[in-house]
DNA sequence: TCTTCGTATTGGAGCGCTCCAACACGAAGG
DNA sequence: CCTTCGTGTTGGAGCGCTCCAATACGAAGA
């Protein structure tokens, strides 16, 4: 691994000038071919590879895009991630991503990592903690925000309105003859307060304020396991729980099978997000569904438009969430 | 958002030379208390931002790792990365994260934009495709891979024994008397063709050459579905299925769900990978664990040592997993 | 043949930082 | 009192590239 060639030594042995190499991997149109033949095959004798870190520095714009995902594991941010690439993609941009752990300072962390890189624009997909130094980070590059909303003209968001989504979910659950329907929710995730708030109104709404009952959660198999140990211990097991996602609704599932608890028999059972793996086995998960990809996409459109001309004022947009029923439901 | 300062700007304001702005942020010792406060203070004013592109091309190092991940949506090398995320913290190394997307020109393309933005090492997690591409990118950086063995000493690797998981998963379905086994395999996944050898050579090995029936798919729901279609198309479905991931698995279980066919009466089934949500629903998926996250950090650890000194020789390690016995199968 | 013009090519400055040799200066040692 | 030393600080060169103004040069027009 002997030291990388640079642009000066192709230039060298190609008997060219180190601008007409630049010129070359640059596609510029006024080369001519002899030159750019001897250049190319210069190159390729010495295994040159440009420094992009070098071509950006001197360029200030690096064509690439940086996303900060709460979580790897969650599936909804993966098909976040598809629409985002998609659409960058199709720009000419390139998206790197770090992993946010579910952790609020190392989001933070990342993102200004990212843009101490020189990204040309930051994705945050379900950034959790406090809004300031997130809207602190969209002063100084270009940001968009998936699942979550920061009122400000500094960036765009895209999200579902979640309180549509717990309101689905308690109505369907409530026909379904339910009253008291339990909440797992997703602790300090992005749009786990507006779900949990969402529960709350609706319950309301349907008049079972009473009834409200809300176990604190992460959006985790894990989590989820823990809560239904938690209602499990109680005197008596809710009518139906609403779990905050689909992580958590499959780590209940899991315990309650264990400890003999039968899905839906015993108990309804709602998750959010749709993941692809819920449908599994001999009953589905009944589920919130998102268009996640599509809110990939969008947020990369705003960021992409933010990029090009920044917008005096920020967009918000909200989308409607919809509610698949499958078989984890049955009537009281 | 106004240009964005550099370190000329914090010196001028403080007072002091640009050198001494670097000492300062670099934590140097020998800086006097009242400079450095000077300095921090002016940065602070200024909103300063160290910008990194300039400061890992004047060191030729840039304390990051570059992943390709082969899926995001592969919930094994999302516990792949938490392992090589949390050596690579240990030793102030920062990670980031492309997708690969499925696809070996997007993995190579990938790793080719981290190697140009000179990141200082390089893991590979389930990259699939040709192999020459990938050993040229190892000969011009440190390189890791996960899930993947590619001959020589430029790079080193982790994996599974995927002989020897096949061998399990065939000697179980064996035992409780299946004998026609069909592998819906992964396709160009990296570790898809070994864990096909692995069951034919099983297969062999226990006498059931004749039944050899291997279904071609991908490592995702989607293929799952599509293979066990076209298994329930035919004139008899097979006694068991060796799918050759979760993903897979739980595609095949919920398109058989669809179709009446009843996991584990009608057809004992079997994944590999031992994701987190496959102990789900009312049986649990019998399956493969591979210790996920020591492969993560095992491979990052062996880059580190390759970054500190190029060994001579390429190390590459397999582990052996274990069988995880759950409802998905039970005697024919 | 001389000018004009467009195309092809080049050198140099600059991107924001680090690093090194050099230097200033007060304290300690002879 | 002068040398030596260590602590703080500085200017300049350099990292590998881009971009611009300047230049070389052959072809076309006068």
């Amino acid at each position: 691994m002997q030291a990388k060639p640079t642009m000066e030594d192709v230039a060298r042995r190609a008997g060219v000038s180190r601008s007409l190499v630049s010129l070359v991997f640059q596609g510029a149109a006024n080369v001519s071919d002899a030159r750019r033949a001897a250049v190319l095959a210069a190159a390729e004798e010495l295994g040159y590879r440009p420094n992009r870190l070098a071509r950006n520095l001197a360029q200030g714009k690096s064509m690439t895009i940086g996303a900060v995902v709460d979580d790897l594991h969650n599936p909804f941010f993966g098909t976040v991630i598809d629409g985002v690439e998609q659409v960058l993609a199709e720009h000419g941009y390139q998206l790197i991503i770090a992993n946010g752990a579910r952790d609020a300072e190392l989001t933070v962390a990342a993102a200004a990592t990212f843009n101490e890189l020189q990204v040309d624009g930051i994705v945050l997909v379900g950034a959790r903690g406090p809004m300031e130094p997130l809207y602190d980070l969209a002063s100084s590059v270009p940001t968009a925000m998936v699942a979550r909303k920061i009122n400000g003209d500094l960036l765009d968001s895209v999200r579902v309105d979640e309180h549509v989504g717990s309101r689905l979910i308690i109505d369907h659950l409530h026909q379904l003859g339910h009253r008291s329907i339990a909440h797992i929710d997703g602790g300090g995730g992005a749009s786990a307060g507006e779900r949990r708030e969402g529960y709350e109104i609706a319950m309301r709404s349907v008049g079972l304020e009473a009834l409200i009952d809300v176990v604190p959660g992460e959006f985790t198999h894990e989590a989820g396991a823990k809560a239904a140990l938690r209602l499990a211990e109680r005197a008596s097991m809710p009518d139906a729980v609403f779990a905050g996602n689909d992580l958590i609704a499959t780590g209940v599932w899991l315990q309650l099978e264990r400890m003999n608890v039968r899905v839906p028999n015993d108990v309804s059972l709602v998750g959010y997000d749709d993941a692809p793996f819920i449908g599994i086995g001999q009953v589905g998960l009944t589920t919130i569904r998102q268009p996640s990809s599509e809110i990939g996409s969008r947020a990369a459109e705003l960021l992409l438009d933010r990029i090009d001309e920044p917008p005096d004022s920020g967009r918000h947009e909200a989308i409607a969430p919809t509610l698949i029923k499958r078989a984890s439901t049955q009537a009281a």
